[in-house]
DNA sequence: GTGACCACCTGGCCGC
DNA sequence: TGCGGCCAGGTGGTCA
């Protein structure tokens, strides 16, 4: 599932095929898609609008076009795929965006989760979705102070509140894992025990991880491949998730696999632990 | 404000 | 071989 690696990978892709183009038309396949505004709406708005910038916040693609703002969430298994307006449709390309010089943009979506939205520039990033996200990975804002101020009035599992888009933008169940393995944190203990060095192991950990996933063009595993079918290489790098059962490369126990909020979890027993004492008190 | 649960969806996998 | 059931999971909505 795309998260925010393979959402930057994605749209530093479409900046490569799409900026500067015109948009002639858009066709929908499948009108849930489209979450705001109206289906005709969006046509009739989007129509004739060029492509200005292209960047992501949390993981949307966030495409600035001459009037409006279009934002995409890919979800599980959103991506993008480049054609000709004579090439056959795929049964999974809900969306056609087709250019003026006779480019199609197609959104491909086998299981039509992914989200598309139309803002105006008065209120694209003052209203939900947007609004709503906490801070990118690499903001200067995001501070151990804020994290542990987030996370204090939480009993959830620290493994689902960093999945909390309020809290950090763009982390997903994949990098959750790893990041949660390099801080030595169980993905099960609360987030209010969390530590303030933790919380600051916690974001060295993000930065570490998203960085170097970014680099290698994200993670490709069994539903996510970049557009034009690109493969990130990042998977060869995670050190848990997806090692059910494997051994874990610092201490050699094997690595389980839980349930943690409903979500595929894998940790080392023996490497993360709760770093708290028997009294329930964080451990610095 | 917080947490639990559910819906949205389809392909892949497994057991029968 | 075919069928049914379960699983995967990001997000938003509802309810307690």
């Amino acid at each position: 599932m795309p998260e925010k690696p393979e959402v930057i990978t994605v749209a530093k892709t479409l900046e490569r095929h799409i900026l500067g183009k015109t948009i002639e038309k858009v066709d929908i396949y499948w009108d849930n898609i489209i979450e705001y505004p109206s289906l005709s709406e969006f046509k009739k708005r989007i129509s004739r609008q060029i492509i200005k910038k292209i960047s992501t916040r949390g993981k949307w693609i966030v495409m600035e076009l001459s009037n409006d703002y279009l934002l995409v969430h890919l979800r599980m298994e959103g991506k993008f795929f480049y054609r000709g307006i004579n090439d056959s449709r795929g049964k999974h390309e809900h969306v056609v965006i087709t250019f003026t010089d006779g480019l199609q943009l197609r959104f491909h979506d086998t299981r039509k989760f992914g989200k598309f939205r139309l803002m105006n520039k008065e209120e694209w990033n003052k209203v939900p979705p947007l609004s709503l996200l906490g801070y990118e990975y690499n903001d200067k804002n995001l501070t151990k102070e804020y994290l542990y101020q987030a996370l204090k009035s939480r009993k959830l599992p620290i493994k689902t509140v960093l999945l909390d888009q309020s809290i950090i933008a763009g982390i997903g169940n994949i990098y959750d894992d790893e990041i949660l393995f390099l801080s030595h944190l169980s993905p099960l203990m609360s987030a209010n025990k969390v530590s303030l060095d933790s919380c600051q192991e916690i974001i060295d950990n993000t930065k570490k991880v998203l960085d170097s996933a970014i680099a290698l063009g994200g993670t490709t595993i069994r539903s996510y491949t970049s557009d034009e079918g690109v493969h990130g290489k990042f998977q060869q790098m995670l050190l848990v998730h997806g090692k059910e059962n494997e051994l874990c490369p610092v201490c050699g126990n094997t690595i389980i696999k839980i349930k943690v909020g409903g979500r595929g979890t894998y940790y080392c027993k023996k490497c993360q632990k709760d770093k708290i004492n028997s009294k329930g008190e964080r451990l610095k």
